[in-house]
DNA sequence: GCATTAATTGACACGGTGTAAAGTTGACAC
DNA sequence: GTGTCAACTTTACACCGTGTCAATTAATGC
């Protein structure tokens, strides 16, 4: 499709991508329009909403850094903690990617009820991330004796949720590889058996 | 002031509180005015603006939920590992009476820096508390030998954080005991030395 | 030459906040 | 009584950002 054609679509996916990475603050669709250098009704030609316009995004963002070859590589994990390990770090590297977005889509949570249940379909997929590497703990029992897979899996989702990376790394000042190395030993003072 | 006037005022808070504590999604100005039984421009003789009356709802609830006893209690606490559980439950006991409060604050960060600015100096007053029993356990020689107190506190406030509540409590459906006895334990797997 | 497609311009409706002005009501003073 | 002050009312409007619509232009393919 659209051969010669300058595939506008794709550069006004790569125009927000950019403008979100950059913590602007607000973003609005004349902003994108103005940064792209269409009017801001040709927008609308290729997104109906604001709103499907940042879920695009986040697709684009997706297949663009290739989330599935990080998952990948957790799943390729031997042992149950290294499972964990490579999670955390897989998923735990690729917050920075969509924080920007991250804030725009919790922006219009309260407003948007397709945008918050688009937001919210992403984090389950990242809950089943969780689900998954408490599993795999669980199967080499190494998973604490008092917690069951479902509230194992909660306090994972939670440590690991976009706004305790922000937390951390934007208001405390953490580097991300404090981050990473802080949540993993928590998550391990979490959901590991004491018996090491 | 206001001698037999009916403090409206009082009125306008109270309403804001009680319509802000049913998750009721969006809360316009009209709809605080029509719950208080004046009009909407009256609201605006009382309050410049909907971010001061929101922010003037978090001090009226606090001063009648009184924060400060709460807080008192844990300063009563003799041991650092005391103290740290008390800040633990006085204030994870006190976030579901602001959250409602938390949700329209945050939901107007971006395109009103004084409702953000207003947000965060509470936030930072939670952050006090932190660094109170971080220093409690110091002084007690039971933080972990590896985690200064900067870094604990950021910890701690982390885990504490109003949207880890709401992770817990609304989305993944935890009562508030649950809630309060598995963060205390993070906490204490968290900050504490492992030699008990 | 003609149709299609992408983009343009300009106008407008809607919802929510905030402002402004003129009118109503009731309590108090004296 | 009359006057005045304050709280509140009604009506109207400006501003902003989203989303819609219609008419137009420019480039491409056949």
């Amino acid at each position: 499709m659209s051969r010669d054609s300058p595939d506008t679509r794709a550069r006004i996916l790569n125009c927000t991508w950019n403008l979100l990475k950059s913590p602007d603050k607000k973003l609005r669709m004349s902003d994108i329009a103005k940064a792209v250098g269409i009017s801001r009704q040709a927008l609308y030609l290729h997104f109906p909403t604001r709103a499907e316009l940042l879920i695009a995004t986040t697709r684009h963002i997706d297949s663009v850094k290739d989330v599935d070859a990080r998952l990948a590589e957790s799943r390729a994990a031997t042992s149950g903690r290294d499972r964990l390990a490579s999670f955390i770090h897989g998923w735990g590297g690729y917050i920075p990617e969509i924080h920007g977005l991250s804030v725009a889509l919790r922006n219009m949570r309260d407003g948007d009820a397709e945008a918050a249940a688009a937001w919210d379909d992403r984090m389950r997929a990242v809950r089943h991330g969780c689900d998954a590497a408490v599993a795999a703990l669980a199967a080499d029992k190494m998973l604490r004796p008092d917690l069951n897979n479902e509230v194992a899996t909660d306090l994972l989702w939670t440590l690991l949720s976009v706004e305790n990376w922000e937390r951390l790394v934007c208001d405390c000042g953490w580097s991300q590889a404090e981050y990473e190395s802080q949540i993993k030993r928590l998550a391990e003072a979490t959901l590991l058996a004491t018996d090491q």
